[in-house]
DNA sequence: TTGTAGGCGTTATCAA
DNA sequence: TTGATAACGCCTACAA
């Protein structure tokens, strides 16, 4: 570990003997450089090791390089499809993300955008429409694209790309009815701060009550369970309900427990008990038998998102952009 | 989007009538500041929405905050385990990550590195311990804890945690002679470079000649195949070489993929065939039957190795430190 | 307990 | 095509 001393664009002025600006503009690439000039600058900034200092770029050019982004979680592969995507095309373009978690809460996604927002990120990407007020007015009063994810509103704060998870949900159990199930219960994860759970929670007692059907028990499994202790929790769920002929999950990893769950308890899925899941991680399609879920384009979102922000930043396009990815059924082995 | 002009230091210390030293060191909570000036100079950088401006602190202190991480990847949950653990530590201890993807390619994760150095972070996690000349070169010379992860070696650039690939895949291929198995083959991600693949590979080979056991046929899976698609390749695979009674899988992932779609085509997995894989992402449990397989602490490797960057950071622990986190067999269904 | 002076490394701006 | 100057916003070093 050598203590090198830094070499900066100084450094390497004074070995070429031009001005650092001069320096500067060589290694950018600019074009009003003197090709002799600009290969000899080059050269020597090879061979002294020389890394530009992002930081100082940053702080006088005013623009960081860094986008935020902010998700739930990056575990459990949900939203790992979509951080993918944007990260490969803006890293593409010259841009890195900064990732920080709100662990499906608004209040922390307050905390952690307000940590992200000292780095300077030239946008953000957030999931969510629902967010603190506070969250709200520094995004807004920020002056950079905020792009909204996972789902639509006619108030964005600035721009959406998303489904709404209120109509898949609300369409799925009308499929699902009108496949002929009517005694209902749903799992689901905490449903709250109109988060994306209570969202489709709200589209599938919709879609019930218009079809008079009763909306049935319900149970809530905590977030970060796992997929097999959710399941056990579900098992037993499923027991203490024998009348139950469809349960509606407002997420897929639930669905997957629950579904492995029963098949290993000896439950006959479908034939004694549907089960269904609303997002379509890789594992939805291995488990036996396949799980019958809504198809949600995480990477498809991501593409937009991330195409938003490039384009808003090259000046190109305006904000209120609103995309709908929308959804599609998955009609698998489990209803 | 209001264009506020932003406020600064400068801003909050004209206000409250001193100066922007005193500000500074209120706002960063050092003691030294009498009770009644902080109190008054927190109120108005709060009254004014005063974002401290990370790009400059960094620039003057030389201290990032971030701590770089470089993974061949971040899709398919092999390495989020590690990535979640790591970030989760270090966001707890007021650090960054910021995360760059090798793609399995030591060039490109020089590439990435390069990138990532010139924001100049506090330290460096990355994975593996093979890496171009010019890449150790530059983690050398950087001057900061560099810690490499998910492999042993004698000579690290500085810390290591992780386990022995090649010994885990010799101890894994032992215990399944022992098992019985005589006929092999193996199925692997592309293997060059040094890589996790190529040592697991090793380490399998190694065994079987030590036993006198033929090697056996052998298939490459591309990189970013999916689970299923690689699934079908090894069904073919398995059919043109029905004289196998272990497959022998450098990752779970494939693993997966052999043992759905071997069980959908009506072939008995362990009955017909064994399969077994090498890491112990979820979806190895929730298959038919669940896999057996090497369990990887992913997760652990990650607490470790930031908490070895908070240590060094904090001036605690030195250079040098090795971590074995070791490997476990777990026999499930599929041996 | 507070302040002064200056610089971290780069790039915007204006001038030549 | 090149350069001089200054400034981005903060914090280190030293002083009072």
């Amino acid at each position: 570990m050598t203590r090198r001393p830094s070499v900066s664009l100084k450094t390497i002025a004074e070995r070429a003997g031009v001005s650092t600006i001069t320096a500067s503009r060589a290694l950018r690439g600019m074009p009003i450089v003197n090709e002799k000039t600009r290969r000899q600058i080059t050269e020597i900034a090879t061979s002294l090791g020389y890394v530009p200092n992002r930081i100082a770029s940053s702080l006088r050019s005013q623009r960081s390089g860094l986008i935020a982004l902010i998700v739930p979680t990056v575990a459990g592969s949900i939203f790992s499809e979509t951080v993918e995507a944007i990260s490969r095309r803006l890293v593409a373009a010259g841009y890195q993300t900064i990732i920080g978690e709100s662990t499906y809460d608004i209040g922390q996604e307050q905390a952690v955008l307000e940590s992200l927002v000292q780095r300077r990120p030239d946008a953000i990407i957030i999931a969510g429409t629902n967010h603190t007020p506070a969250t709200r007015t520094i995004l807004e009063a920020l002056g950079i694209p905020v792009i909204e994810i996972w789902e639509l509103t006619d108030t964005p704060v600035d721009s959406v790309v998303g489904f709404s998870n209120f109509h898949a949900a609300y369409d799925f159990t009308r499929a699902l009815i009108e496949k002929g199930y009517r005694r209902f219960a749903m799992a689901s994860g905490p449903v709250e701060q109109e988060n994306r759970a209570s969202l489709r929670a709200d589209g599938h007692y919709k879609a019930l009550a218009e079809a008079g059907i009763d909306p049935g028990a319900a149970i809530v499994i905590p977030h970060f369970l796992g997929i097999l202790h959710s399941g056990q929790s579900l098992l037993a769920f499923v027991r203490d309900h024998p009348e139950i002929d469809c349960l509606f999950c407002t997420n897929e990893l639930i669905a997957i427990g629950a579904t492995v769950q029963c098949r290993r308890a000896g439950i006959d899925v479908p034939g004694d008990i549907a089960i269904v899941g609303f997002g379509d991680v890789e594992a939805c399609s291995i488990i036996e038998p396949p799980l019958t879920t809504v198809h949600i384009n995480g990477t498809e979102m991501g593409r937009n998102a991330a195409q938003l922000v490039l384009d808003r930043l090259g000046g190109r396009g305006a904000a209120g952009a609103r995309i709908d990815v929308r959804y599609a059924f998955r009609w698998r082995g489990t209803a």
